[in-house]
Order: structure tokens, then sequence, then C-alpha cells
DNA sequence: TTCCCCTTATGGTCTGACCAAAGTATGGTC
DNA sequence: GACCATACTTTGGTCAGACCATAAGGGGAA
């Protein structure tokens, strides 16, 4: 019975690789565009095979955390980056696709998030005024806009500045991942809405309300503005959590 | 000159797996439970070396989306699974280490989260009447907590709970992920304040929010609730966006 | 000085081999 | 015939070595 005793080895070795690099970053500070060691050369500092720090490198460039780049100089190798936003794209297009998630929990958050933001890009208008340029400017790219496409590229930009604009990163990320895994159906709500004036004059609404540091304003135009653009999702006289 | 309009091949071999791999799920309408064929025969029908089809199975477990178990018999090989929230904690704590995400920004997006939750889970609660009885024993298990680990793991699971009785399995995937990524700050603070019997009183306040069916009351109760336990963010007097 | 080529460091990929895990089949024993 | 131990087979996990593609840097020739 000695031997049902004996230590488990459950982790597998590119976790353990993971896990050392994971502690050198919190413990040691790495930071954003800090060069990792190259594969060889970790492979034989870890005593592992190249493939399981390969393996490693991957999941953290799934995380958005890594970039590779082939070649020589100071931009080639393992660099430290941030991108949140691309790792939550695929993670949310592949559950949506495995129906894991329905695209109704998916607008719903994002109606949650997108009035919080106006909420707060409207305070911060309100005391220092919001740099609201990237907002005009998608709204005059719609306005120009030929195709359907064309215009639900302009909608996410509009709508990815307003969570910027509320200076929460994490926000920021989680926007701009959900627009790009519902872009499908976006580009599909327009077309069969044919006509989008009554969508620009939403925008407008909602910079309005940023712009003058009208926060309430500003979350009710968000949800007028979503409950126009996903008609089948939020019918009339359905009361969101109100105001 | 010809050469320089040959078809440029910037997408990675792996890459080109993920790609069949996901198509194969989306539209082929794979589901949850099902397995992909082996490593071995992958590679031999895609016409790629094994250690390629093996980084993109690791970026499909990476994302949540799969799970491997050696051996034998219909619980071995590559299955797809749904652990949306075991990838957003990897995601959030990476992000939280590497300094591209302040705690700051993933506590407020926690305030945003957890106040709609509420709401919606009073909303049930008003309709059909919730299910709390998940938020109740969590409750019974703080009373019971003889350190702060062990109130902060039943802490999590009462929030956890309320997340999942909005009945938004994005919300709940989330907040499940941020409160894992957060737990060791989230010691410190109950370390920090000593008496948790002001904690204790919040949750029954949200909880008896929840379960009278009151929206308005529960949304103030988890409010407060959050500016007690985090007094060093939300310092006394800072109002959020009023309901 | 400028341009071209070679060197070199680095990631990307493939092959083949072996190990570990876990069910399945086989055969011996009672 | 029932039961149990052993060998087999499938499947993921790991390693080693080789080769290719990429991109910068160095050196030689015009």
């Amino acid at each position: 019975m000695a031997d049902k005793w004996a230590p488990v080895k459950r982790t597998r070795t590119f976790e353990e690789v993971l896990a050392r690099i994971e502690h050198r970053i919190v413990e040691d500070g790495m930071r954003i565009g800090d060069r990792l060691p190259g594969e060889r050369q970790l492979a034989e500092q870890l005593q592992v095979g190249r493939s399981s720090v390969r393996e490693a490198l991957r999941v953290l460039e799934t995380l958005g955390v890594l970039s590779s780049q082939a070649g020589r100089g100071p931009d080639a190798g393992a660099v430290l980056t941030s991108r949140p936003d691309a790792a939550l794209t695929d993670l949310l297009r592949l559950h949506l696709g495995l129906a894991s998630l329905e695209l109704r929990e998916v607008v719903d958050t994002r109606l949650m998030i997108e009035r919080w933001a106006a909420v707060r890009a409207a305070e911060t208008g309100a005391d220092t005024g919001a740099d609201t340029g990237a907002m005009r400017a998608a709204l005059a790219g719609m306005e120009a806009a030929g195709s359907a496409e064309e215009f639900v590229e302009h909608d996410t930009a509009f709508h990815c500045a307003l969570a910027d604009a509320s200076g929460n990163r994490l926000i920021s990320a989680i926007m701009r991942s959900i627009r790009e895994a519902v872009r499908r159906y976006a580009i599909e709500a327009v077309e069969a809405l044919g006509d989008t004036s009554v969508l620009q004059d939403g925008h407008r609404r909602i910079l309005a309300a940023v712009e003058s540091g009208a926060p309430d304003e500003a979350a009710r135009a968000v949800g007028d503005h979503l409950a126009h653009a996903y008609p089948a999702l939020f019918p009339p006289g359905s009361a969101e959590d109100p105001g």
C-alpha cells in the first residue's frame, strides 16, 4: 500500500514552465517590453525540452501577455506585451461558437458595460472635459459609410471610444472583445435594419450627453440606442434595470 | 519582381490547425462533450506535424474549450468542454501581475457587475422566487469561518452565487474569475478589517433584498457593502453612478 | 561610402522515439 | 463458469535532433 501514497505528479511539464515564467513576471517585476530568454536557452536552464517551453509560451501568447518574433535584434524573441482584448475576443468567439454562451448573454453584458462606461465618461466630461475626438471621428466615418460592413466598422470604433473614455482598461478590453466577437451579427442586424439614421441619431445623443456631462441622460441614451439596434433582443416595453 | 507577389505565409501552421478546428466547432456544430480525433490522426489528416497540432490544442485548452485526458476509453483524448471562468482567471491574474491592469480597474468592474447582477437577481426573485440556497449556505459558512482565508472562501461563494442568480453565464464567469484573481487582496483586506460583522450584515441585507424582490434596494446594498469591503478604493463620499 | 552577401541568432516545424496513463483483452486459477 | 492478474493497445506528454524562415549585423568588394 505504500505506493498508494506515492507523490502524484499531476502538473504537466509545460505548466511548471508556465509557473516559473509567471513567477518571474509577478515576483521579479518584469514589465511590458521586457524580453524572455530564447526558447533553447530557457529549455536548457529549466532542464526541460524545448517543446514544453514552446507550449508554455503559446499559452502566454493566447492570454495576451506575450508576443513572439523571429529573427534577430532588439525586437526579436519573446517579448512581454499587453493585449487583453485579443485574448478575450478569442475566448468569447469560441464560447459563442460552442453555444456555451448565448448571444443574449453577451449583448446583455454589453449593455451593462456600455451604460456604465457612458456614465463614467459623462462624469469625466463634467469635470475635465472628456476627449471625444475618437467618437467624433467615428461618427463622421459612419455618415460616409457605403456598406453595412463599413458602417459597423465605425460603429464599433464609436462604442469602443466610449468605453475608452470611461478610463477603465478592463472595461475597454471587454467592450472591444465583445464587439469583435459579435461583428458578424452586428453586420446582419444593420443589413436587416436598412436605414441607419436612427442609429446615428442615437450616437449623436450619446455624444452630446457625454460632452455636456450628463450621466443620467448618457445612460438613458445608451439604453435607447441598444434597444433600437437589437429590437429582437430588447422588445419594446422591456424595462431594463431602471436608472 | 514576380516573387514580390509571392503568397505571403504569415499564419503559422498551428494557427491554421486552430482555424480548422474552430471551423469544425462552429460550422459543423460540435458540442460540449464531443471528442476530437487523436493528435496523431489529426496531424496526419491535416498533413502537419504533431507538435503543431499540440500547440493548437494547447491554445484551445487555455481558452477553456478543451480538456485533454490520456489513456483509453470514452473519457480519453481531447474533449470539448466549457470553462470560461478558468480562462478568464488566468487572463486577469497575468495582466494584474504585469500591471497592464490595475486593481482599481478590476474592482470597479466588479462593482458594476455585482450591482447589475443583484438587480437582475432581485427581479427574478420578484417574479418566480430566486434560488438563494447557495447564498444562504455561503452565509452560514462565513459565520462559522475561523480564519480570513476561510471567510474569504465563503464570501467568494456568496458573491458568485449572486452572480449565478442573475442568470447570465458570462457575468457569472467574469465574477468568478475576478474573485479568483483578487483572492490574495481580499484575504489581506479581511485581515486588515479584523471584524467581519459589518460585512456579514451587508450580505444579509443583499440577500434580503434579492429574496423580497427589491432591485433598487439590492443595488444600494451591494454598493454599500463593497464600499465597506474596500474603504481604500471607495472613500466615503464618493458617489458611484447613482441608481 | 555604398551595396551585396554571408553569418548568426531566433522562432517555426517536422520526425521519430520513448514514457505514462488508463481502458481492454487474454489467459490462468479456483 | 466466475474471477482476477497480466499483457496489450490507445492516447496524451515529453524529449532530442534536425532543418527551414526570418531578420539583423558584419565584412568585403565596387
